[in-house]
DNA sequence: GAAATTAAGTCAAGCGCTTGTCTAAATTAA
DNA sequence: TTAATTTAGACAAGCGCTTGACTTAATTTC
């Protein structure tokens, strides 16, 4: 069906040998042979197979990405970091959603896997040790992204704690004392669970009592956020700040305050995490931590492809700082 | 390095194909030989090569996806459609984003083609004849999403026209008599002008005058929305409602209105077409158009699998209807 | 009991490209 | 002029898997 190189070789009159090299601009055939197959080549329109070549070079230019969700803001902007930089390496980009589920991660490693690519990033779950395992055992070049590994594999990530401490050491310097806390979800010891952590640590160190009330669990969704905030405003004393480890939960958490009468941040400030789209969609606009989404997929990619290279990395573990971005969300008390 | 097909073969004795074909199913083997093979294929940890086989069998079970930004939760939304039912379908998909640059989407259609990918689906850009006729040229079974398309090509869309129609002919119903629009940008002749000749169409046949005045161009960002308006609030005469052709620019109308001390809806109602996250972060919460973007992804998938397997497809262009979202951006002047 | 059928495999070509080795002619060196 | 290099190209093995055609032995048919 498709031309290839023995058309083109009979059709000249040389080898194929000879037609892979020119074709591949390696030196070694006269000024005129070449030029006749690059012309025949024209003519047929020929184009490499790069499954064949893939085969026979052992590398197939493409790395798997695996993800929770591709319509999730967060995945979707740290793919796109990746696709950005992969696209300047001259890298395709497989990419598998998992739904946060255990074998659907193993069976994406697998396939990857039978697929030869050249690397993973992988960015889903709670890093399960068979994932991790399993990845190891690829014997291919792989990148966690945003997971605590375990073993050697190689991570990027945000310091959630450091993070979340800088997010209500801003508060504390606003100077509110009583300020409470819609967290994500911290059974897994992942984000939800350190930015917990960050918000004990910044109270500790500025000598405010930790206050059990003040402790709400959240899923990172909006709607969880507008409940946990109405708990809050049940309290006999009401914080002068929240802090809530996403955006969305911060908007929820706003609702919550708006139906209650109160006013945002007149009455109470909120504090958000993420810095994603619905921070400055939502009114008053969120005073968050912005988390370089794309630079984490960029980054990603970057070690990656250094291993790819047989290169050593500086870092196992690289950790990408985020910005305090001040909106309207949040008021001095001072 | 890794396992094949001939170390099985050696172990056990047998040939390759019968290897192949064990491994296979296919059924041309004793059980017994059927199981040595199966057993030392567990103990080698033999995995399968999808190259060889894709180069073997022509096929690679992947479909190539080419849109503007993965990053962009339209594209995301519907991406994340297309991967969840292509991976029923035991399909992995290449995504590569273009920025809506025709060069770049030359130069993937071109890679997916080297790649040897089963299908294309493809969402990006304005869809300029060079890379219709790209596409037609790759031979390679393709579906367009929500783009207009000259050829034979299959695509799916939504009715810009119809569904902004319906948007406008709500405000009326509602008693809205003077609506201005903030449209996407219309001369590229795609989505954003499709919208604003929906709203010319109701007014029309609701017989409301058609005022330049009321017309705004936006860039569907948020931004452009509240430039947009804060224009519109200059006029002699306001607006009682606004029909933004984006729930961004939407968003952004609403905030222009409450800088200008107008509240939504009470003074001007807003309405936003997309229905994506930030029609329910901002306040008041946007009465809206709702795209299914998931099922744009989803029937995208479907049709292309049609046409992989060789069936005939029953309509050649597709539209899927949206779902007015009522919430508390619009009210009635009745 | 001979012929026909089936079962269980083997053989080898083919998918399209790469690359180390070899050859013959042309060029350079001495 | 002859030997040593270089150049231009051919040859063939190899990447790992699939699959149609063929072979041999076992089973069934009548």
């Amino acid at each position: 069906m498709a031309v290839t190189l023995k058309d083109i070789a009979e059709k000249v009159g040389v080898s194929e040998s000879t037609v892979s090299r020119v074709l591949n601009g390696i030196p070694k055939a006269s000024s005129e042979t070449r030029e006749r197959i690059l012309k025949v080549a024209e003519e047929l329109g020929y184009y490499p197979n790069d499954l064949a070549r893939s085969l026979a070079k052992q590398k197939t230019h493409i790395i798997g990405v695996i993800i929770t969700d591709i319509s999730n803001s967060y995945f979707a902007s740290v793919t796109g970091g990746i696709e950005e930089i992969a696209s300047l390496f001259g890298y395709s980009l497989i990419i598998s959603a998992t739904g946060g589920n255990e074998n659907e991660e193993l069976k994406y490693i697998n396939i990857l896997k039978e697929k030869r690519v050249d690397g993973i990033i992988f960015m889903s779950g709670r890093m399960p040790h068979s994932c991790e395992q399993a990845l190891l055992d690829t014997g291919i070049p792989t990148v966690v992204v945003a997971r605590k590994v375990k073993s050697s594999l190689p991570s990027i990530h945000i310091d959630n704690i450091g993070e979340s401490y800088k997010a209500v050491e801003y508060l504390i310097k606003l100077g509110h004392r009583r300020i409470a806390i819609i967290s994500g979800t911290f059974a897994d010891k992942e984000s939800g669970y350190h930015r917990l952590l960050g918000y004990k640590n910044a109270l500790a160190d500025y000598e405010l009592p930790f206050e059990e009330e003040l402790i709400e669990e959240g899923d990172f969704k909006m709607d969880s956020g507008r409940r946990a905030m109405e708990k809050l405003l049940k309290l006999k004393e009401l914080p002068t700040a929240v802090f809530a480890a996403s955006d969305a939960m911060a908007v929820g958490a706003i609702k919550a305050i708006k139906k209650a009468g109160l006013r945002v941040p007149e009455d109470i400030s909120v504090m958000g995490f993420d810095n994603n789209v619905i921070s400055q969609a939502c009114d008053p606009e969120l005073t968050t931590i912005g988390q370089p989404v794309k630079d984490l997929g960029r980054k990603a990619i970057e070690m990656l492809y250094k291993i790819i290279q047989g290169k050593k990395l500086e870092k196992m573990a690289i950790y990408l700082p985020c910005e305090l971005i001040i909106r309207n969300s949040t008021k001095s008390l001072i």
